[in-house]
DNA sequence: TTTATTTGTGTTATATTATTACGTAACATA
DNA sequence: TATGTTACGTAATAATATAACACAAATAAA
């Protein structure tokens, strides 16, 4: 029986990477890697490496994934399916807000472009920067109402 | 008549501007904003500020994209083509080099995605990481030829 | 030409993000 | 026990990026 990283509840965490985690799933927006330390600093943890070795396990377990564009981590939205194999983000350049989305015909293109090329793909990073529909409509009460 | 920056001939650049640009577009991987200015030090570049304004305009005039995944810039592969809508990376992480592919297809799910969810998308970044076919080739030689 | 505006420059200092290097502790397992 | 692996804590430093200031050049309008 093959052993896979479920969900939050499964995996044995130790004490840090259990802080980080609960931490990152509080928050309803990406947070930095300092941030992170600063939030946990009641906590115990004093320096960056602490956060920055728990993320990486945490990553590494697909609890956690990277904005690469924003250099800030989030507690992934389906800790509890790994079926999924493309994660991308829209990213709310307003409210700071990070929405995770999966999409296999875009994972499919993709790889299929990788295929095509001899690329051995390993990782895929999608980030769409913008305005979500929340902040769109306050961006019209304030300009558009008189 | 409206005009565009079309390529990278026509568009009128400062001088630090061009140092940068040229570099970029004579080096066959992506560097860092730290890595440009060293190699611009004997042309009078002395603080990163210069290299990081002149990457700006660069980036916003779509001759240079930045790999977000990477802290690192790359000469746009066809700046003279402003049809292509959304561009993607293949980044080896053997060789460093990154393949810049387009695909108007992925486009189309993506701003689909976007429209569905009420996002207003800007700027969208695609990075895909593993190993070139030409660096696949080479680790076979080294394990497996015997 | 003068004036105003924009854009770019150069410099210093500083902020933010991430890693290296070192030594120790906890734990499993042979 | 001895051994290997994983995690921990700390200090120092590296790498990436921006703020703030003063000045210069180009541009366009008055």
């Amino acid at each position: 029986m093959k052993e896979v990283a479920m969900a939050t509840a499964e995996v044995k965490l130790t004490k840090n990477q259990r802080l980080v985690l609960d931490l990152l799933c509080a928050s309803d927006a990406p947070m930095s890697a300092y941030s992170i330390l600063d939030q946990l600093r009641t906590e115990g943890l004093r320096a960056p490496l602490q956060v920055y070795r728990a993320l990486d396990k945490l990553i590494g377990l697909g609890l956690v994934h990277r904005l690469e564009s924003m250099n800030a981590f989030v507690a992934c939205a389906h800790p509890a399916c790994h079926a999924v194999e493309m994660v991308g983000f829209a990213i709310c350049e307003t409210c700071g807000k990070a929405l995770e989305f999966a999409d296999n015909d875009v994972a499919e293109i993709l790889s299929g472009w990788a295929s095509a090329n001899g690329f051995d793909a390993k990782s895929t990073s999608i980030e769409i920067k913008g305005t979500c529909a929340s902040c769109q409509e306050k961006s019209e009460d304030t300009s558009g109402a008189e």
